[in-house]
RNA sequence: GCGCCCGUAGUUCAGUGGAUAGAACGUCAGCCUCCGGAGCUGAAGGUCGCGCGUUCGAAUCGCGCCGGGCGUACCA
């Protein structure tokens, strides 16, 4: 990368100072950083090194910047450095050539679809989990967010060169469940004619009567002869079986698919939790007090010590016999993903979550981990509103808008650029209105458009009988106008942009990215034809032609891939 | 009380040690004999919540306040 190039070069012009006396430094730095100034007449890449030199050597930084700039004259590469310029207090700006841009057009056209793919991950094997709602009822806004969060960050983790499996933990075990088994009991009950007492806290809403009319439609009456608690338990695990594949359905309306499906069940019914807490005994890191066994998560950094097993309610139980919580399943959960050989596990978390995440560590680290083993994401949460007024949203009543209303109501494409757009820690306010919009204000239809113009153009270019060129058909010096140069400045900055999302964990980039390569197309299509250009000393413009569909086939390339790493469709006409 | 997140243009948000703090929307003024006007150009709009400190340099780091959200279970 272009940024590797330019550290090369600075390092070995320190090295000649160094060796020439001209500047006497024990240690080279390590890190060149270079960064894209915000003002292109500091050029192309800029940085700040001999400020720091400067301040490290006790030197004036300025006259480190000139010696750097000397020495850079003397061995930078012409064809690709066109100019170096050392600015007050220090900054060393560098000026790339409008052959190196072009250059960057070539490698677009021959990678397509893999231009801005790297090796960045070297195959590290990395899982994501995220979603996993407990399956006791529609997946919410907050969920669909977190959804087209983690899969395009696993998206973007791929093209980096990571191996990525994305995981939904099922929580289908404990008290959420039973109160839904209850919830979806009473409610079977009653439409067979039974007068029942609803559970004052469970689960309300249209879907609790859809699952039980249909597990009626389709098992009859058979469970009004079983004991409460056998009701109960049946109902619970047949309604989480058509809550889960709801939510399927739903999730891949969004685009999004899942590698595995793991339930929290199996993980009792295996002896998983038991194990993980004996290894825990057995390591030493717990203690019996007040009839309950807890974890030492104090001593890896957490606030206190958590329990692992609780007290029966009948406080009778001892603590061998008594029930885990949820957070000991949920160590035996993590416990198994790294037996399964993952080197980075990142959970995407509600951000009420937060207060869970040290513990979560502790135990990784119990396990003989580094801390960092497990990165939490947490994900805040999505309002919605409708004509800017907030939507009001109710779960207990069962009054709420889920994401497949949404979905329904507004299209794949929007709700995902739209859940992308934040970054995950600001609350995301979604207004529908605006989303549904067809017009300027819309975000997704101004990046598409710019995908389905270029479409039209080369359309266009056909039925006047021009192709895109191939790579040695093309003459790319013809391109030299400022609106042609910045927009392949646009387009060389995205595998750069893929890496810092995928390093940085910030997918959001994208979006932004997206509107600005398609701001710099529209721009440069209003200030240079396309097709038909007419040049008087060669009598013909069809080679400037050529030179603008061969462009235009690039941005289409970088907006077509860009877009797919969000899960957003490219159309060729809208 | 303690912990985490947030406070930046009228609004929604970028920017977390660099140069004159950016974008979108909204507002105002302009642009089609020609490849898609779902587009383009320009203008107005800021005590970066407040104060002190560190630094050549702070929206960014540290400390202390002030506001808002979330958490602080032997629930999941």
């Amino acid at each position: 990368m272009v940024k590797e190039r330019l550290k090369k070069l600075v390092l070995e012009a320190l090295q000649m100072a160094q060796s020439h006396g001209q500047l006497n430094i024990q240690r080279l730095p390590e890190q060149i950083i270079f960064e894209r100034p915000k003002d292109k007449t500091h050029g192309d890449f800029s940085t700040a090194s001999a400020l720091i030199l400067g301040s490290q050597l006790k030197i004036s930084p300025l006259s480190i910047a000139k010696i750097i700039k000397d020495d850079l004259d003397t061995i930078k590469e012409k064809n690709f450095v066109a100019r170096v310029e050392v600015v007050p207090p220090g900054f060393i700006n560098f000026f790339l050539t409008p052959n190196w841009l072009r250059e960057t057009l070539k490698e677009i056209e021959q990678k397509k679809s893999k231009f801005g793919c790297s090796e960045l991950g070297q195959g590290l094997k990395v899982q994501l989990e995220f979603v996993s709602a407990n399956p006791v009822g529609p997946v919410h806004l907050g969920h669909g967010r977190w959804a087209v969060l983690g899969d395009t960050l696993a998206r973007v983790l791929m093209a980096a060169g990571f191996k990525v499996e994305k995981e939904f933990y099922v929580n289908d075990y404990g008290s959420q469940m039973d109160l839904f088994g209850q919830s979806v009991s009473a409610k079977y009950c009653e439409l067979l004619g039974q007068s029942v007492v609803y559970p004052e806290a469970g689960y309300r809403g249209q879907y609790i009567t859809d699952i039980a009319q249909s597990i009626i439609n389709e098992h009859g009456d058979k469970y009004l002869s079983f004991s409460l608690e056998e009701r109960e338990k049946g109902l619970s695990t047949l309604g989480a079986k058509q809550v889960l594949e709801e939510m399927k359905k739903v999730l891949s309306k969004l685009g999004v698919q899942f590698d595995s499906w793991f339930s929290e069940t199996t993980l009792h019914d295996s002896g998983a939790v038991r194990q993980t807490i004996d290894a825990l005994k057995a390591a030493d890191f717990t203690y019996e007090k007040e009839k309950a066994v807890w974890f030492k998560s104090k001593a890896f950094g957490d606030d206190k010590d958590r329990v692992l097993v609780r007290q029966g309610g009948d406080g009778k139980k001892t603590p061998s016999e008594g029930l885990s919580t949820y957070f000991a399943a949920d160590i035996a959960y993590h416990r198994d993903k790294l037996n399964r050989g993952f080197k980075g596990l990142i959970n995407i978390w509600g951000a009420d979550h937060h207060g869970y995440v040290k513990r979560m560590q502790a135990a990784i680290q119990a396990f003989g981990y580094p801390k960092d083993t497990l990165e939490v994401i947490l994900g805040q949460l999505v309002n919605l509103f409708r004509d800017r007024k907030p939507v009001r949203m109710s779960k207990r009543t069962g009054e709420m808008v889920t994401l497949e209303e949404l979905l329904d109501e507004v299209g794949k494409d929007p709700v995902r650029f739209f859940f992308l757009m934040r970054s995950t820690d600001t609350p995301l306010d979604f207004d529908i209105d605006l989303a549904k919009k067809r017009s300027e204000e819309n975000p997704v239809y101004y990046v598409q458009y710019a995908h389905a113009r270029i479409s039209s153009i080369i359309r266009f270019a056909q039925e006047k009988g021009l192709k895109v060129p191939g790579l040695d058909e093309v003459d790319l010096e013809l391109l030299n106008e400022e609106p042609e140069l910045d927009l392949i400045r646009k387009l060389a900055q995205f595998e750069e942009v893929v890496e810092t999302a995928a390093l940085k964990r910030t997918p959001y980039i994208l979006t932004q990215y997206v509107r600005d390569v398609a701001t710099a197309f529209h721009f440069f299509y209003h200030r240079c034809r396309v097709i038909g250009n007419k040049d008087s000393a060669t009598g013909s413009g069809k080679n400037l032609d050529l030179a603008r569909l061969f462009l235009i086939d690039c941005v289409k390339i970088i907006l077509k891939n860009a877009l797919e790493l969000m899960g957003i469709s490219a159309p060729e006409k809208m």
